[in-house]
RNA sequence: GGGCGCAUAGUUCAGCGGGAGAACGCACGGUUCACAUCCGUGAAGUCGUAGGUUCAAAUCCUACUGCGCCCA
């Protein structure tokens, strides 16, 4: 084995061995208990970016976790066509050739996306392997495969036969770049600095006017009437008067709706109702007409009169320009207020009148709030059911269809004889109404987010009734980023309410957002990202899954650290070398019979009880959703136990001429490395595969070995109360060589004075531990007449340590060490000493805690005792 | 405007009713046959502020301040 680990050398041989095997490949099996994860789909041409590692880093983990639990455990992987984000980048490239789409047309482009995807679609996938994913390839599956497809028809035609999808007339959010309508959600609203417009508004045949306030006072050009509040006393005698349009003379009514709020601007509202939502709403009460004045590039139309052709911006600018020079403007204040952009390109939204398709949401959205509130889906963090109900409870119908070619074209035709609107799974030859061939298909496509709603079920086989659908549906749980709870969760949720009528996961598993070391998120424009594969291949996957989980909670963001890398390289790097120790230590090994109890070590026992311990930790931290708890518990035991104090204290046996001896070490050595890399294996798959199969092993693959569950051994107390003895003396010992500066290599006296028999047989048995790992010669005796003289001393637990250091002591030095420790000591010492004087502890607190406080205290007065004796002999 | 999260050692974060923890960094000392990607020792914190509940609060409640996110 090389000295220092390679992740290189090894993860690609394991990924291929596991992979060649089969052994993410699960069949159903109905005498065992299914597991099941639906990978959340990432864009077939993108790549791999920090979100994605840590989500499926999670998903891994859960899965392998769950394998070796015994669990049928299904880890389904896919890919999603992402709509807007791969139409987009075919449509640039076919840019860098001079083309645009409408150039090819819709069949031609369509081949040119599809080729996009052949080429790219395997990239993504293939970087998921790098990170050791061990999800069924056989099974993947992408959202416009076949079976998909077949789905989102037979959802689309259900849906809209109980009426739940129409199509309708409506304001939505346009896109002028992406050239599509999206739907609410898919609109950020960023503050903006921009500006309060007040207009004057004459009435007609009058010198009055009435005064509104705009922000966006390029709309005004197709404003139809200006509202007022109806009980607004100030402009209720204007009520059904006439206004003159600035600029455009166009006559316009004042109305009153209950939707204006007086004290905001001038309480008088422009309404214009072919570009704002609300004015739409509005325009429908009063059946106002709709004047449409910006075109699907955002440019201005012919309504706009002279400003045809003008950009908004440009449109705005001038119109203002004109508005001031003809006393129509009032004031411009300084305004900062919320615009809607385009999540995919940060385009200003702008809000349009069109003919879309909308799903009725009210009806979808009920059983899929029961759920969550019956507990029968579960949210970790819990804080995350109320963000999901509280959405759900307000939610709006949803705009499903999209001006864009590539994903599943809307199953509806045409007739252009008889207007009938034909929605149907398969084409129709002719009209069902009047017989007409004459049948067009509506261009638009759905909605990506469709397609991926029923992703738990369509992946298992929906709607045909599979085997695989009936084992594994609903799946076990959902590991997400909590930024698409409601793009994607929630949709998810009431579509297998819908349709499977059963939450399509127990539970969802939310996690935050991957960071960079100043806090901000990782994007493209700050150029900020930090690439998983780069990282992979600098520091190996396994550390980076072990970096990405740890010190992480659910919920929560993470910064991406460097220095964190170099960590769990380095933890990456020990393991390593603890089997490298270990392995080299088992050349004449064979395992053979557990050795007995007798013939245990106290250190054996010791490590053995605390994997007992560790397992059962990690066990508990997992089942909780808490990775970050349960790597940690395994980081300390791992570092701190097993190789700090367990390996060290193995050596002379392992050196020793006994064979008995050497034996039981290689066994302990062994069987608890073994244990620990199959506890380590869910978070760092290949090198505990690589180590695992080194070592004295039945089986084909770590992966499928038996989740640690008390496998040799109950917890033994006893080993772990004596230990915590022999370290404490140790650690004493070392800290007084430390602080006296007495040279590592030179052997120290050690002089133990300890009254209590039992404690002192044990010390005398184990003394050998002290002497190896704090390099001293130990002498033991129940008390002594006086102390070595010269000696540096320390107490604990009723026992005086002394370290005889000859020529050595300064006794300045020594002073004012126990000094120093005897003013924590009795700053320890009041605070306890309190509570036990206060009666009101003595009387309510748990009898357990008011022992403990008890034995503390004298512990702590007997070491100050000790100390301030040594303390008045020192200075005589 | 409404909601949520975070505030703990120089830094990044755990802990979330009964002795302030880890990693990194820092200081001191170390070439022993697993590992200098290492070993040993140490210094370092009025646990954001102010109240309250409790025998007991970093931990629960209330208000406030600062930062971040979501919704309108």
């Amino acid at each position: 084995m090389a000295p220092a680990y390679d992740p290189g050398a090894v993860e690609g041989k394991w990924y291929k061995y596991w992979e060649e095997n089969n052994f993410f490949h699960t069949v159903v099996n109905p005498e065992q208990e299914p597991f099941c994860i639906v990978m959340p789909p990432p864009n077939v041409t993108g790549q791999l970016h920090m979100g994605h590692a840590l989500d499926n880093t999670m998903q891994d983990i859960l899965t392998r976790w769950r394998r070796m639990q015994g669990y049928n455990a299904l880890w389904l992987p896919g890919t999603d066509h992402a709509g807007i984000a791969t139409q987009a980048k075919v449509e640039e490239q076919l840019a860098k050739e001079g083309l645009a789409k409408h150039d090819l047309g819709r069949d031609k482009f369509l081949e040119r996306v599809w080729q996009w995807k052949e080429q790219y679609g395997g990239r993504i996938t293939h970087q998921l392997r790098r990170l050791g994913s061990s999800c069924d390839w056989d099974r993947e599956r992408f959202t416009m495969d076949q079976g998909c497809s077949e789905a989102v028809l037979e959802v689309f035609v259900r849906l809209y036969e109980k009426g739940l999808i129409y199509r309708g007339h409506y304001i939505t959010n346009w896109c002028p770049k992406c050239h599509t309508t999206i739907s609410d959600i898919e609109v950020e609203h960023l503050d903006k600095p921009g500006h309060f417009y007040f207009i004057k508004y004459p009435v007609k045949d009058s010198n009055e006017y009435l005064a509104i306030a705009t922000t966006r006072p390029e709309t005004m050009l197709g404003d139809v009437a200006v509202a007022v509040h109806p009980e607004d006393e100030r402009y209720r005698h204007l009520v059904g008067k006439t206004l003159v349009l600035p600029v455009v003379d166009r006559e316009i009514p004042v109305i009153a709706d209950d939707y204006v709020d007086p004290e905001f601007g001038t309480g008088a509202v422009k309404i214009t109702p072919a570009h704002d939502p609300n004015d739409f709403e509005v325009g429908q009460r009063h059946n106002l007409p709709q004047l449409q004045v910006i075109n699907k590039d955002a440019v201005m139309t012919g309504e706009a009169g002279k400003y045809q052709g003008l950009d908004r911006w440009e449109c705005r600018k001038q119109l203002v320009r004109e508005l001031d020079s003809k006393g129509y403007l009032i004031k411009v204040d300084d305004h900062t207020h919320a615009v809607g952009h385009c999540y995919r390109c940060s385009t200003v939204i702008e809000p349009m009148l069109s003919k879309q398709w909308f799903v009725r949401m009210k009806p979808l959205a009920e059983p899929a709030i029961e759920a969550a509130r019956e507990g029968r889906l579960r949210f970790v963090p819990e804080r995350f059911t109320r963000i999901y109900l509280n959405w759900m409870e307000n939610i709006r119908d949803w705009c499903i269809s999209r001006q864009l070619w590539w994903g599943h074209r809307i199953p509806v035709w045409y007739c252009g004889d008889c207007e009938e609107i034909i929605v149907t799974k398969t084409p129709p030859s002719k009209c069902t109404k009047c017989g007409g061939s004459r049948l067009e298909q509506d261009p638009d496509v759905l909605d990506t987010w469709f397609s991926s709603a029923l992703w738990p079920f369509s992946t298992l086989g929906w709607p045909r009734k599979t085997v695989d659908l009936a084992y594994y549906y609903p799946t076990s749980v959902l590991v997400t980023g909590r930024d698409i709870i409601f793009f994607w969760v929630a949709r998810m949720i009431f579509s297998g309410m819908a349709f499977m009528d059963e939450v399509p996961f127990r539970e969802v598993f939310i996690h935050g957002l991957v960071l960079d070391a100043l806090g901000r998120k990782m994007s493209k424009s700050l150029g900020n990202g930090v690439d998983p594969i780069d990282v992979i291949e600098s520091h190996g996957a396994d550390s980076l899954r072990f970096m990405l989980v740890t010190g992480n909670t659910p919920g929560n963001d993470l910064r991406f650290h460097f220095e964190r890398l170099e960590g769990t390289r380095n933890f990456a790097n020990k393991l390593w070398n603890a089997s490298r120790f270990t392995l080299m230590n088992l050349n004449d090994f064979t395992p053979g019979p557990e050795p007995r109890r007798e013939v245990l070590t106290l250190a054996d026992r010791w490590i053995m009880s605390r994997f007992q311990e560790v397992a059962a930790e990690v066990t508990r931290n997992l089942d909780r959703y808490e990775l970050g708890e349960a790597a940690r518990v395994l980081y300390e035991f791992t570092w701190n136990e097993f190789c700090d104090w367990y390996i060290e204290l193995a050596k002379p046996r392992l050196y020793g001429k006994d064979r008995d001896d050497r034996y039981t070490a290689q066994y302990v050595l062994a069987q608890t490395l073994k244990g620990t890399l199959e506890l380590l294996h869910p978070f760092m798959p290949f090198i505990t595969e690589d180590i695992w199969q080194r070592l004295p092993h039945r089986g084909q693959t770590i992966m499928k070995a038996t989740w640690p569950v008390a496998t040799f051994g109950l917890a033994d107390r006893e080993a772990e109360d004596q230990m915590g003895i022999l370290m404490e003396i140790i650690r004493a010992v070392r800290h007084i060589r430390s602080e006296m500066n007495v040279p590592p290599g030179k052997k120290a006296d050690i002089v133990l004075a300890i009254p209590e028999e039992e404690t002192r047989k044990l010390v005398e048995k184990w003394a050998n531990y002290i002497e190896l790992l704090s390099a001293g010669r130990v002498s033991i005796h129940a008390t002594l007449p006086e102390a070595p003289e010269q000696a540096a001393q320390a107490v604990a637990r009723g026992m005086e340590i002394y370290v005889p250091l000859k020529g050595l002591i300064d006794i300045d030095r020594e002073v004012a060490r126990l000094s120093k420790e005897l003013a924590t000591l009795e700053k320890d010492l009041i605070r306890i000493q309190g509570k036990l004087s206060n009666h009101g502890f003595l009387d309510k607190a748990p009898e357990e805690v008011v022992a403990k406080e008890k034995s503390k205290e004298s512990e702590l007065a007997g070491k100050k005792k000790a100390i301030e004796e040594r303390l008045k002999m020192l200075e005589q």
